[in-house]
DNA sequence: AGTTTATGTGAAGAATTTATGAATATTATT
DNA sequence: AATAATATTCATAAATTCTTCACATAAACT
């Protein structure tokens, strides 16, 4: 996430504050103030990843995505993975085995198949599922969840490859 | 590791190409300068994980130091803390393993262990285990603390690593 | 030493969260 | 329009977690 701390409104800090709460993601802060008390605020108070401040080239700013893409990604060995996506026949292959999934399920697990071992928040799989705001019960979710793993389990019974985190939302382990 | 980069002497990019070859940690350059390409250089090219410029205050140097430290700490170092946070699985690693955790203990461990050697009154530790205003007993931060204890005990026998103060709160040695 | 105060401990019940199965609503297909 | 497939909601069960309590233990104070 790319926050832009305005001048005159300093609500950046509670959209900060707001998405630390129900999501998990790198945030750099970008800023016009590069005053010191609000650098420190940012990175140690809320917990932002990055404080750059204005101005900054396009390029400069591709380069600290980057730099948070790659710091926090996890140390996923590719190959050995269980799991490959068709993303051209929208389909799951999970152990040599092309699983029947729905357009919703292919979506969620596919997400879940690119970012492993990571907890997403019930609100990221909803913004997964849905390109737009979308207003239905995050329960939802859930029910989803139970139908991929039933379908996964039909394959593989008795490992359990996505994991519940309590009061937040799931992982895929991989 | 903090690379303070010469203003004369540009040998400190030759320095973290060589360290990123046999260590794997997060590198902080400091700099006098803040030519755009020179940042972009250091982020992307060398792989640094942030480039801040002069001047800055220790307390900014910290707060970076921090910031890294809670992000992304891959592996950790021998002789560093016994703990790091994963914040993508939303798990305490201890001595290596994962700890089990309900999320409040989480929170209180995960905080601890961003503010360690300090005492942390129970008025302190209730904001961090419930976002919004909650009104119940001090008391269930003992509970809680003991539950913690017993879950590092499981782990590492001898070592006390919560501290009490008494009257006040507790403290996580490092 | 004895009293007071604070914390440790274990267990039980309350509260919360998630899983589950089925019913209903929605969307797409024929 | 009818049918099929999918998505969502709902009610309840199951599991986990949180809080409280009673009592034991330890520390501080007189």
């Amino acid at each position: 996430m790319l926050l832009d701390i305005g001048l005159p409104d300093m609500s950046g800090f509670d959209i900060l504050r707001k998405v630390r709460k129900t999501h998990i993601l790198p945030i750099i802060i970008i800023s016009a103030r590069d005053d010191e008390s609000d650098q420190v605020l940012g990175l140690e108070g809320l917990g932002a990843n990055a404080y750059v401040t204005k101005p900054l080239s396009p390029r400069l700013v591709v380069a600290h995505v980057r730099s948070q893409l790659r710091n926090n990604r996890p140390n996923a060995a590719p190959g050995d993975s269980k799991f490959s996506i068709n993303q051209a026949m929208q389909r799951v292959v999970f152990n040599e085995i092309e699983l029947t999934l729905t357009p919703i399920e292919f979506k969620i697990l596919s997400h879940l198949i690119k970012n492993p071992n990571r907890v997403h928040t019930r609100e990221d799989l909803m913004n997964v599922m849905w390109d737009s705001p979308h207003g239905s019960d995050t329960k939802t979710i859930n029910t989803h969840i139970k139908s991929i793993r039933k379908t996964l389990k039909k394959i593989d019974d008795k490992a359990e490859y996505i994991e519940t985190h309590r009061g937040i939302g799931y992982s895929l382990i991989e």
